[in-house]
RNA sequence: GGGGCCGUGGUCUAGCUUGGCUAUGAUUCGCGGCUUGGGCCCGCGAGGUCCUGGGUUCGAAUCCCAGCGGCCCCA
């Protein structure tokens, strides 16, 4: 039943950086560093997260804009956290007309929110919710991996702004919904984690992040949410008019979801020993069909295929592959690197009995249907790969989490590539002494659920507070 | 931030320790033939700034230095 990945799991920076380029996802050669080149695989399955991802921004009432990709150095330094979180990996312009200096956006916020302030007069403006999808930079000082940790990221952030705290936090709870319903249907498991104060973001009262577990054991930080509070209103100057006349500063969110990372975790947890598995949703090729010719029957297979490529078309990306210098074997492996949820035979056999074999990619099973009912089939067949991919990342997940009582325990889960659970009390000082030690970051709590500390903090040994995960992170 | 390893046709790779022949092999690509239920076979052909720059030397893919890029470990 379970298809092996043992190569994923054993040596997993070569199997991926293998598959990436065989499977034409992106191009990282390019010779300036952090910096990729998307492939039509990569590029459409981006688009295609992009658009499930706005979709949904959409139908919760956030509006598309594009902002400048620049701030100035003076916008950029109003907010004190920010500018100290981020000055260290900005991309500066210094020349050009004009005598400042310009900054490329690390994120938008000190782009955005001075525009705020202009557009925001009274609470008949608020809930103001915009997002753009669009590149950020920045200049990762730390190695940089393909799709993983670059410095031209391709994501979709989303900015907020709310007349009181507890829109915020609503707001906070609908991003979150947002961010949940595209990455289950890509099939893509997480821990959705409320961070420490010292990893939060730059600014932010607090953040909660999205990790998606990796065959490495490091997790993949594919999106996050932050709470604002007024800080940032407060830097750039956001006031409003309340209902009874009096002013008033309003409360931010904004969230950020990382379209290379989640195509990072797409190809590392459902992706195998033979290639990519992609789920149908995204796929740029849903059925493939691979003609097996034999001689004198050629004309019958071909026009057979045709007729079958016709059908499906109707409703599935489908490619007919008619290539006629390559062997049936051949194309199956070529295709099972690509990933197309579906594969369909059609050889002699199958045009004497007006069927055909399919074969799923997930698990390459395969099974014969009469053509009457292919169409049904297929479409079973693809509801059944989403959800066994799914089924199949949770399971994997649930399995890679540990609970350790003490630090050699949580040494020995990391080493293992996989994610400690432990209790804490809270301390910076125990947060660094682990890291130290164990070679690994406390993560965070459970934000989507609640879990409460039993026993005693496994680093000092008080009370512990929390539950938090500990994991290596890219 | 510190340390280590690596860079050879599109891809993978031999050669480097101990400098010296037309840079090895596979794969890939193009043409032709034969095949076709999991990478078949045969023939012909194509493809190289040996990462870049500098140095040592009669002579450098090979030794030295710097840069760029990649991988791993430590903080």
């Amino acid at each position: 039943m379970s298809v092996s990945a043992a190569k994923k799991f054993e040596n997993f920076s070569s199997w991926f950086d293998d598959l990436i380029l065989k499977a034409r996802i992106v191009d990282n050669r390019f010779p300036v560093k952090g910096f990729l080149v998307y492939m039509e695989n990569g590029a459409y399955i981006l688009d295609e997260i992009r658009r499930l991802l706005e979709n949904e921004l959409e139908k919760t009432g956030h509006k598309k804009m594009y902002f400048p990709l620049v701030t100035s150095e003076e916008l950029f330094g109003k907010e004190a956290e920010h500018i100290k979180g981020f000055s260290k990996e900005v991309f500066v312009i210094d020349q050009g007309p004009g005598e400042q200096r310009l900054i490329i956006r690390p994120t938008s916020e000190t782009i955005m929110y001075p525009m705020f302030k202009i557009w925001i007069r009274s609470h008949a403006d608020l809930p103001l919710k915009v997002y753009q999808s669009v590149n950020v930079y920045r200049c990762e000082t730390k190695a940089t991996r393909a799709l993983y940790r670059v410095r031209e990221i391709p994501w979709n952030e989303a900015h907020t702004v709310h007349e009181t705290p507890s829109d915020a936090e609503r707001q906070v709870k609908e991003a979150m919904e947002i961010y949940q319903k595209v990455l289950k249907a890509l099939g893509i498991s997480y821990l959705i984690l409320k961070r420490p104060d010292f990893d939060k973001f730059a600014g932010a009262v607090y953040s909660i992040a999205f990790d998606a577990w990796n065959p490495d054991g490091k997790v993949n930080q594919v999106a996050t949410i932050h709470n604002l509070g007024r800080n940032f209103a407060k830097a750039y100057g956001l006031e409003f008019e309340k209902k009874d006349g009096s002013r008033g500063i309003p409360y931010q969110t904004c969230y950020g979801f990382g379209f290379s990372r989640v195509l990072a975790a797409i190809i590392a947890q459902h992706g195998d020993d033979h290639g990519l598995v992609l789920p149908p949703i995204i796929a740029p090729t849903q059925v493939v069909i691979i003609p097996i010719p034999f001689k004198g029957q050629e004309k019958q297979i071909y026009e057979y295929a045709a007729k079958v490529k016709e059908m499906l078309s109707q409703k599935w990306r489908t490619v007919l592959d008619d290539r006629e210098d390559i062997t049936p074997g051949e194309k199956f492996y070529h295709w099972e690197l690509l990933g197309p949820p579906i594969r369909i035979e059609i050889g002699p056999r199958e045009v004497a009995e007006s069927s055909v074999t399919i074969s799923r990619r997930d698990t390459l099973e395969r099974t014969k249907v009469q053509l009457d009912k292919l169409t049904d089939k297929v479409a079973e067949l693809m509801d059944a790969i989403a959800s066994n991919l799914l089924e199949r990342s949770r399971r994997m997940m649930m399995s890679l989490i540990s609970d350790a009582k003490d630090i050699d325990e949580i040494k020995r889960i990391l080493k293992d590539r996989r994610i400690a659970r432990i209790e804490w009390c809270g301390k910076i000082e125990c947060a660094e002494k682990l890291r130290d030690e164990v070679k690994g970051e406390i993560r965070g709590e459970r934000y989507d659920i609640a879990e409460m500390p039993e026993g005693n903090c496994v680093i000092c040994g008080e009370k512990a507070k929390y539950v938090v995960y500990v994991a290596r992170a890219y």
